[in-house]
DNA sequence: CGTCACCTTGACGAGTCTCAAGTTGTGTGG
DNA sequence: CCACACAACTTGAGACTCGTCAAGGTGACG
């Protein structure tokens, strides 16, 4: 897809509806596009904040900590609008799961230009505060989980995300590795790959192939996922 | 303090200087104020979200998860614009550390009108940005740190946030309890005690009283926080 | 000065990580 | 279309960190 049409869909989908042309051309004037293979990071920061728009594919946000260590800190899917920070105690890199078409924008600027289009901040901001709940549960999930719940809570936020439902469960194509799933909970591959024998040994869910999973019982899931809404 | 007075206060921290009284007075009107006691949770979430300032004191956002699971998600401080999850996977609430002064608005009223004031949703935008931030960073700490790193994580955080420097070393006087820490941390209160003991062992802290903790050595406080920054 | 909540320390066990070996998908080239 | 090769995943055994349970100490308050 060209770039222009890639912006047009950022456009449709961030832009409020009646944004003037001169503001739309101002924000085309300081977007970047990229494509990116699978497993491609595909910008390089320079320092700087960057908001991100993904067009299409999915991506993760990864912060390195020392000693090699990595923690996925969001997984994004095409529509979501990603800020990704420049410099911090961590290093932050975005990175491809899928083939992935990606806008992006120096944050300074992005942010500068918004504030003279009524409603794009809005927008911005909404998306800001879904991004900071997303990030606050995981924080619970993080803090207070045995991998078990872990997974079972990673899984049915999937399912909310990205879940086709079926028959009486839900069918799950996931773009991301088992790496990418410990990155993401705070564990090693191999934990993951025994909480995945456990649930299937359970019969809470079949593995038919490697990045698809059929999830047989969402109620049970969501119990051990330990939501307080589902427990006692 | 009255509660034209703290009102005020929020203005002029939050409101952009040339807010019409308009917007001040709408804003006043759907404000409600509450007065924490140490302990006390303010207010009642009746489902829906709020936006907290916090005008004066200090207070915890806390996560509820089954069996009675607790995570500490935040801590705020005077000046702090906190959005409160009125419901989620996981219950919400609000905690005072400190006697406290809070103002706050239910969220989709206080965005309706923000919306109108050119300014005033970039600075909450801006707030929001932040807190995600803090929030990304520590998800890195919960889900690939050691206790020990950890600790060190939280009084480097701290020291930045309320810290008062005083010779080569930081004063810190913290107002939440080593139960916080660990629910913040996703310790438990007997580890966190271990490891404040180790760290003064190791002639990086003393704690000549029960909330007051002075920091000898950020520089190795700071390696010991596995910050990328700091490590190789 | 006594009381109580908060904090510290110790011993032990459970859960997860590490290291290692084996298995199964997936994609490629014949 | 099949066979091969490699990466991704799974499974097992042992080590280690942190949680649990229990007892003891200490600072802050009336």
């Amino acid at each position: 897809m060209t770039f222009p049409d890639l912006f047009e869909r950022f456009a449709a989908q961030v832009l409020p509806p009646k944004t003037s042309d001169d503001a739309h051309q101002r924000l085309q004037a300081i977007a970047r596009y990229s494509s990116a293979r699978a497993g491609d990071a595909p910008f390089k920061e320079n320092g700087k904040d960057q908001i991100v728009f993904v067009a299409s594919g999915s991506s993760k946000l990864v912060a390195h900590a020392s000693l090699g260590r990595q923690q996925v800190v969001a997984f994004h899917f095409a529509g979501d609008l990603v800020s990704v920070p420049g410099s911090s105690a961590h290093a932050y890199s975005l990175c491809a799961l899928e083939d992935c078409e990606l806008i992006y924008f120096p944050s300074a600027e992005f942010l500068q230009l918004a504030q003279h289009e009524t409603g794009m901040v809005a927008e911005v901001l909404d998306r800001a505060l879904r991004a900071l709940a997303r990030c606050r549960e995981k924080t619970v999930t993080l803090g207070r989980k045995t991998a078990q719940e872990k997974l079972a809570s990673f899984l049915v936020t999937m399912s909310e995300r990205i879940g086709a439902e079926f028959a009486q469960g839900v069918d799950l194509d996931l773009p991301m590795s088992r790496q990418d799933i410990g990155d993401s909970l705070g564990l090693t591959i191999e934990t993951v790959s025994r909480q995945f024998s456990d649930l299937r040994a359970q019969g809470l869910l079949e593995t038919p192939s490697r990045s698809r999973i059929r999830l047989l019982d969402m109620k049970a899931l969501e119990a051990k996922a330990g939501h307080i809404r589902a427990a006692a």
